[in-house]
DNA sequence: AATTCGCCCTGTCGGC
DNA sequence: TGCCGACAGGGCGAAT
């Protein structure tokens, strides 16, 4: 599932590709994937414009044009693939197609068509609402304003259900989640309003170094992720706990927990990660 | 108001 | 071998 790292590596390795490019068209093939404007109205929209940035926001990636924009959000088996060649359009799983002059396409692939795109006339993406709801960027944060401002301090539900809301802090999902829970040695079902300001503070802290040395591994090739040319990242070779349940822990030794928090499968170790 | 639940969607996997 | 249910889960809208 594409996250924050996913997401942020994609848009570095695609940028220098695309920056510059002018779209000639754009051929949708599940139209259900497409949010706001009619699908057949996108094209004469968006053809003719050049892409002029690429910006990343919790899990959505934007493409600045001229004069509109584009949000992509990945779903969970999204990928973004920029390629020249002809061959990669026949494949079933590729739902979106965009072509540039001088015949080179982006292929939006998305098996389980969780992913989505947004055309915002006017170029005003900010401005939307699934992206106005996002809370702040994990990587912008300092701990002091977050205490400060952002922390529910008395709230009941777990602190695996408030790291996934995306309201709360943009980009995490399980994976992340569950790697920043493990290393800041708390129990993913631990209720927010039993956490010390030591602990947030270990958790603020700890997020943020899982999410650079994901980005710097160039993303978790758990399942479906690849970077845009289709080679694999190499951060689920550091994984701690995700997809290891009834493995050891390497910390401990303990054999690590499978459960069911906050509607998501979740992996912790009974031992580090002591209620 | 805060939180949980059901749904969308399809490939993969384990069990029989 | 093949069928079938369970599972994966991000985010929205409905329900509690």
């Amino acid at each position: 599932m594409p996250e924050l790292p996913e997401v942020e590596t994609i848009r570095r390795l695609l940028a220098p590709d695309v920056a510059n490019l002018t779209i000639a068209g754009i051929r949708v093939r599940r139209p259900q994937m497409v949010i706001g404007l009619k699908p057949r109205l996108i094209a004469g929209t968006i053809s003719g414009q050049k892409i002029t940035d690429l910006i990343r926001r919790g899990k959505y990636i934007v493409f600045e044009l001229e004069k509109d924009a584009l949000i992509f959000h990945l779903g969970m088996t999204g990928q973004l693939l920029f390629s020249s060649q002809w061959q990669n359009r026949s494949d079933k799983h590729v739902r979106i197609i965009i072509s540039f002059t001088g015949n080179r396409q982006l292929l939006f692939k998305d098996p389980r068509t969780f992913g989505k795109i947004i055309c915002v006339p006017g170029g005003d993406w900010r401005s939307h609402p699934r992206i106005q709801k996002l809370g702040p960027e994990p990587l912008d944060i300092t701990p002091g304003t977050f205490l400060k401002h952002y922390i529910p301090h008395s709230s009941h539900r777990s602190i695996k259900s408030l790291l996934l809301d995306q309201s709360f802090l943009s980009g995490i999902g399980n994976i992340y989640c569950d790697e920043t829970l493990f290393l800041s040695g708390l129990h993913p079902a631990r209720t927010v309003d039993t956490l010390s300001q030591q602990d947030w503070r270990n958790l603020i802290r700890i997020v943020k170094k899982v999410l650079q040395k994901a980005i710097k591994n160039l993303g978790t090739s758990f399942s479906d992720y690849r970077k845009p040319d289709g080679s694999l990242g190499s951060n689920q070779e550091q994984l701690q706990v995700y997809g290891r349940g009834g493995k050891e822990c390497y910390a401990c030794g303990a054999v690590l927990l499978k459960t069911s928090i906050a509607q998501r499968g979740t992996v912790y170790c009974p031992e580090c990660q002591a209620a």
